[in-house]
DNA sequence: TGCCATCCCATGCGATCCCATATGTGCCCG
DNA sequence: CGGGCACATATGGGATCGCATGGGATGGCA
């Protein structure tokens, strides 16, 4: 496998340490993450949510891919360079699988006790369970309405529910 | 055969754990799972049923494909990455052919001691069999009416059998 | 020299693997 | 044509491994 998928909640201990979810950590590891020695992951306050972005080798090439597409001193390039490369840390992984998150991303994402890592395919965020309790429900109900419009066009009698019936040959 | 047809209902064991039905298994194969090792079944709780799907490398694509046409770093994107990816999980089929269902997943669908497997094609959900029992009463209703409609009333009592389609009893 | 970060080790729990068993099915042989 | 044997599947249980988590030790930096 080698998309960052599902989510897993870990807890964050005395020292601001949390463990990387295995999964992630294998995809980490394809991705180009010698584990234990260089390398390491790449994490930025995520631009719209109040949640970390992180992820291996290919996140910061596709970083690198979105700022390459805007001109080379344009305003909305050094917005989003300040907005993505300042703020990014290069977080290292321990021998336990574990990292330790810097009190300024801690405070983005609001973490305290607890964090919910989420899988998006390239990347994945790191968020305040509750608080992605909630995204969740939103992002839901949005593919809900998405689902409707991919259907639509498609294949209407084979997608979700109506489907059981079809069980029979 | 290279789809998922028919119905087979399966226990869940002590551990969570249930059989695979071994056609299932087979077009999962074919589908490119590699059995025991890299790959796994994608499963994740369906929209508008309390149901789960589930399906191999095939369906992992048509998830791909509802996020190839949104721009890389989009709000958009991420909210549907965190619906779609975020609630799948990759299930691994142990050697004697059952996977073991987390609580999460288990709860949407509302399986305790028996999970019913319904073949859709690309896809099969796992219901809890009572509920199908329900879901299926209703479907037939509709077929039956539907029939009517049509003018196709020819066999009219014959058709379902009620049989016992379970793989075991 | 004191504090902070990293490393190493220990532990408990859950997941995974492996083996055993029963039952049903198809095939071969009588 | 019928009985028995071999195989595949489903299911249960025990053993083992990996992972998450906590705590102590060690080294670097101020």
């Amino acid at each position: 496998m080698d998309r960052f998928v599902s989510t897993f909640t870990n807890k964050i201990d005395a020292k601001g340490r949390v463990s990387v979810p295995a999964p992630f950590r294998a995809v980490l590891e394809r991705d180009g993450y010698a584990s234990g020695a260089a390398g390491g992951i790449y994490c930025y306050p995520a631009l719209e949510a109040p949640a970390l972005d992180a992820g291996g080798e290919r996140l910061a090439k596709k970083i690198d891919g979105l700022l390459a597409g805007l001109p080379d001193y344009s305003d909305e390039r050094d917005e989003l360079s300040v907005a993505l490369y300042g703020d990014v840390q290069v977080l290292t992984i321990d021998g336990d699988g574990r990292i330790s998150l810097p009190e300024s991303l801690r405070a983005h994402a609001g973490l305290n006790s607890q964090v919910t890592f989420v899988g998006l395919g390239d990347k994945f965020q790191m968020w305040n369970p509750e608080q992605f309790a909630e995204r969740r429900e939103r992002a839901r109900a949005k593919v809900h309405q998405t689902r409707k419009l991919f259907g639509a066009g498609s294949r209407p009698s084979e997608d979700e529910d109506g489907g059981s019936e079809g069980a029979r040959g």
